[in-house]
DNA sequence: ACAGTAACGCGTACAGCATACGCAGAAGGG
DNA sequence: CCCTTCTGCGTATGCTGTACGCGTTACTGT
């Protein structure tokens, strides 16, 4: 029951992810589609990329490509399914990494996959703003998951740790990116210069802290570190350390036992 | 131009927040009120409870409290003030931190607030979905930061790099709760046993993947850790453990400087 | 050559959404 | 007692995703 498919290999997965896989024999019958997957999510990205992900709709996608809305559901089953693919599309085939010497480099290594993923989500913020449905199961994902593993080859990390961390380091640089895509979409919202809003934002911390029952915060407002405009990686550039000094401090744990 | 309320301290802020810090005078002339904010929010946030954030439309919060959609727009001037709202009564204020010794342990300090942050987004996974719209600027969001700066009180760390910690320790139990969120999400949202997706998962990525393009996944996959079931806080606690330890670095390092 | 059939594009319809606008009535100040 | 002000709400607009069914096309088997 609920049976998918009769050409998938019964992988459980939506049919156009299929169709991304290279699976899937196209069907002979009928007349010869006016569309293909490509163009349809080629579409839906540029629309994302130049008006934000709220902009797609089956509608606009559509309009686009010069058909009725509904015919686009000859090809994706739901809007569901194309954010999958548009996520495809944008996070693309990971670039090789730089040949790393075997069994020493492995933070170099990780980090270049951090900072690579992290152009990725720079490059596309809109994809940020897709949910996740699931654990990864499309070709580039996948492919991210495996240079992630890769960079930890010489690590002496065991399987389960060595996936540990590349969820661990994906994540931060994911919600890392997010986060930044949030505040400078919510700076925009308001039309202000980004300084301008910071200042603001600072001039109304100021006013709603209370000395005694914020002496943190009050001794960080004071110390005027707020004010000093830090490049936009900063934060970036610091958790990074942080993580890799994480790991760094397992993998001696490792070495040691 | 664009001048808010007039009775407001210039904070800039919308003015249900307003209304949360206790600023704000009531209005006087005309009927009195059938709601309340904390009505408003309370029904928002019981409905967001038991049926997911995305059942919480105007219309649904209006039903629960028998008035008409367009009544709540009195109270609130727009549906992402009301998110605002319930992102604040489910943050809740924070309690107390154990008084640490001082000078020592911030470890502990810092490792239990992240525990109390998880649980607080564990208690209300709804709120995660709510997209992030701006610096922190509300009652408990602030409370939270405070608390965090107090862990590092004795850690000898400079006001810049304790902020930016917070933010660290923040963004990371915030990312494993929302992907812990949205795969449970997807799993629930396929009708099948947790385990039974995660079996066929596996089986997929064994069928897509390629033993010689994705050499670290191929063992990886046949390490078998992936069919032990492990704890579900395994991924919670490996990725504090290894934050924990790079902030520890960064301490070590700052005070031998 | 012709019937059968499968897939295509799409028109229509529906339920739901946020919210702009304006009006009737209630409450208090002068 | 009037007049100002604020409340609740009915109506309307323009979106959204997508279920359903119809006419048409192109290939397969006879």
């Amino acid at each position: 029951m609920t049976e998918k498919s009769s050409a998938s290999g019964g992988t459980g997965l939506p049919a156009s992810i299929e169709a991304a896989w290279g699976l899937r024999d196209r069907p002979v019958k009928g007349p010869k589609p006016g569309l293909t997957l490509d163009r349809i999510v080629a579409a839906a990205v540029a629309v994302a990329a130049s008006e934000g992900l709220a902009a797609v709709s089956m509608g606009r996608v559509a309009k686009e490509l010069g058909v009725s809305t509904m015919a686009l559901y000859r090809y994706v089953s739901a809007k569901e399914e194309l954010y999958l693919l548009m996520q495809e599309a944008a996070m693309g085939a990971p670039e090789p990494l730089p040949a790393l010497e075997d069994g020493a480099g492995w933070r170099e290594a990780l980090g270049q996959w951090a900072w690579a993923q992290r152009r990725v989500f720079h490059r596309n913020l809109w994809a940020l703003r897709i949910p996740i449905a699931g654990p990864p199961a499309s070709p580039h994902s996948i492919a991210w998951w495996e240079q992630g593993l890769q960079a930890l080859e010489g690590s002496g990390l065991d399987e389960g740790d060595k996936i540990s961390v590349v969820l661990f380091v994906g994540g931060f640089v994911r919600n890392e990116a997010l986060l930044m895509s949030d505040l400078a979409a919510a700076v925009e919202a308001k039309g202000l210069a980004p300084q301008e809003v910071m200042s603001q934002w600072e001039r109304t911390v100021e006013r709603l802290t209370d000395p005694v029952r914020h002496p943190a915060l009050s001794r960080l407002l004071a110390s005027g570190v707020m004010n000093e405009p830090d490049q936009p990686d900063h934060e970036f550039v610091f958790g990074l350390e942080r993580v890799l000094d994480g790991v760094e401090a397992l993998i001696r744990k490792g070495a040691s036992s």
